[in-house]
DNA sequence: TATTATTGTAACATTATGTTACAATAATAA
DNA sequence: TTATTATTGTAACATAATGTTACAATAATA
C-alpha cells in the first residue's frame, strides 16, 4: 500500500520515475448519448486535470499509460493509443503544482522535480462507461466523468490535449473500429450509430450505416431487445473480434 | 561555432538539453525510383544510426526535430510529422554509445547522461532529394542516403523505427498528399505515380491514378517535358498549395 | 383491432474506383 | 518523308461503394 501510494502522481519525490516525461490520458466514455472524459480534481485547489502519471525507471511507456488508466478506472484490458507528444516550451508552467503542494502542506523547493519542465505523451483510452469505477487517489478530491461538450477549465494545456485526442479518435474511427470499445458487450445498431454520430459530430444515414457495419462481418446478432417502446424491437449485436482478424 | 558544436548529438556533457528524451528522424528521400533514408555513421565504429538529437531546455520539441533534420540536410521548411514514441525499457542499451566514446577517446563514466535510458520521439521527414546536402558532424564518418530496400544493420531499435515511420508515411499518403514533398518542384504524372507505387509497395493503374490526382485540383500543368524518348512527351505538373486549402 | 414509432432492408441513384481501349505524339529507323 | 515504336492523355465502360427513398415488419398503446 505504501508502495502503491508512492507511485501515485503526487508523490513527494521522484524516486523510481523517469524525470521530464509525463503521460496524460484522455479517457473517453459514452453514456446517455454523450461522450464523457474522466478528469481528476486536485485536493483543495479546484484544479481540474487529465489523469496523468510518470514512467517507472524500468517500465515500458505504454505499460505506464495502461497503469495510469487502470488506477483511475479500475479496468484491465484497456484500449489505448498514443496520439501526440506535447513538447512546446510554452506549456511549462509550475504554478499549478506549486499551488497543489502549498495548499496541501507539502514542503517543496523550486527545483522540485514536479516543478521542472515536462514533455507529455498523450494517450487516449476507450472504456466501457458502465464498467468503470472512477477512483481518486489521496491527492485528488474527485475523479469523475465530464461531458465532452461541457468541460470545465482545465489546468495548463489539457483542454488542447483533449481536443487533439478527440481528433485522433475521429481519424481512427473507420480504420480501427475503436468505437466498439466504448459500448457494453451487447448493443443495438441504433446505439452504435449514435456513438459514431457523437464522435464524428454529425448525423449519418441509417440504412447506409447499418449496411456498412454489417458488411464488415464483425458483428453477430445475439437477441432482440424489448425496449418497452411502441415499435419493432431492435436486435442486440455483439462484437466478434476473431472475425476481424482474418 | 563552439556553441554549434556543443549542440550536436555527441557533445560531451548534456548542458542545455533535456535529459531522458531524444529525437530520432527518419528522413525520406526519393531518387532513381527508390525511397532513400538518410543515415549517419559514428566515427571509427561502423555504427550506423538514424540522425537524432536532443531537445534544448527551452526549445519546442518540434523545433528540435526541425533543427536535427536541418543540420543533416541543409534544408529549411521541412515537412515533419511525429509518428510514435519509442519507450520500451528493453530498447535501453548503452553499449553503442560507450563504444563511440571509447573509440573516439572521450572519457566517460557509466553515469554519463548519454548512457542513461532515453525515451525517443520518432519523426519522419520528407525532403527533395535533389536539394539536400547531407552534412556529417564531427562525430560522424558519414551522413548519406541508403536504399530503404537495402538497409545496413542499424544501432539499437532504429530498424524498427524506420519500419514504423514507413507505415506512418503510408497511412498518411492519401490523407495528407505528403508524397509531393518528396519530388522536385516540377514533375510528371509518371514520376508522381512511381513515387506512390514505391511508397505503397504496389502497382497502381495509370488511368485511375491520373484521374484521381487531377480531381484533387491541386496540380497545375506547367509545360511539356521532352525526355528524348521515342514517344509522346509528358506534361510537367506543379503543386499548387493554395488550392488545397479551400 | 387500429394507431404509432421504430427497425430491417430492398431498391434505386449517385459517386468513386477499376479496367479496357485508343488516339495523340515525340523520337528513331527505313 | 514516312512507317515504327513507346509512352501519354483520356474516353468509355464495368464494377463497387456510398447516398437516398421507400416500405413492410413489429412491439406497445389506444
Amino acid at each position: 500500500m505504501i508502495d502503491q501510494t508512492n507511485k501515485e502522481e503526487g508523490s513527494a519525490d521522484g524516486v523510481g520515475f523517469i524525470k521530464g516525461v509525463a503521460i496524460d490520458a484522455v479517457i473517453f466514455g459514452f453514456h446517455n448519448d454523450q461522450l464523457k472524459v474522466l478528469l481528476v480534481e486536485y485536493k483543495n485547489t479546484g484544479i481540474i486535470a487529465l489523469p496523468g502519471g510518470f514512467i517507472g525507471e524500468q517500465e515500458n511507456i505504454n505499460d505506464a499509460a495502461k497503469r495510469v488508466v487502470s488506477e483511475r478506472t479500475g479496468l484491465k484490458n484497456i484500449f489505448l493509443d498514443q496520439f501526440y507528444v506535447f513538447g512546446d516550451y510554452s506549456r511549462f508552467d509550475p504554478e499549478p503544482f506549486k499551488t497543489v503542494m502549498r495548499v496541501n502542506g507539502a514542503a517543496h523547493r523550486d527545483d522540485h522535480w514536479l516543478l521542472q519542465r515536462f514533455i507529455s505523451v498523450g494517450y487516449y483510452a476507450l472504456v466501457d462507461f458502465t464498467m468503470t469505477k472512477p477512483a481518486p487517489a489521496d491527492i485528488f478530491d474527485s475523479c469523475a466523468w465530464y461531458d465532452l461538450n461541457n468541460m470545465p477549465r482545465l489546468v495548463q494545456d489539457h483542454t488542447q490535449i483533449v481536443k487533439k485526442g478527440l481528433e485522433a479518435l475521429r481519424a481512427n474511427l473507420d480504420y480501427k473500429l475503436i468505437g466498439l470499445n466504448l459500448l457494453s458487450q451487447d448493443f443495438t445498431m441504433g446505439e452504435l450509430q449514435t456513438l459514431y454520430e457523437t464522435i464524428l459530430g454529425k448525423k449519418l444515414l441509417r440504412p447506409a450505416f447499418q449496411r456498412k457495419m454489417l458488411s464488415l462481418e464483425i458483428l453477430e446478432r445475439v437477441a432482440k431487445k424489448w425496449t418497452g417502446g411502441a415499435h419493432k424491437a431492435p436486435y442486440l449485436y455483439r462484437f466478434v473480434p476473431d472475425k476481424s482478424k482474418v
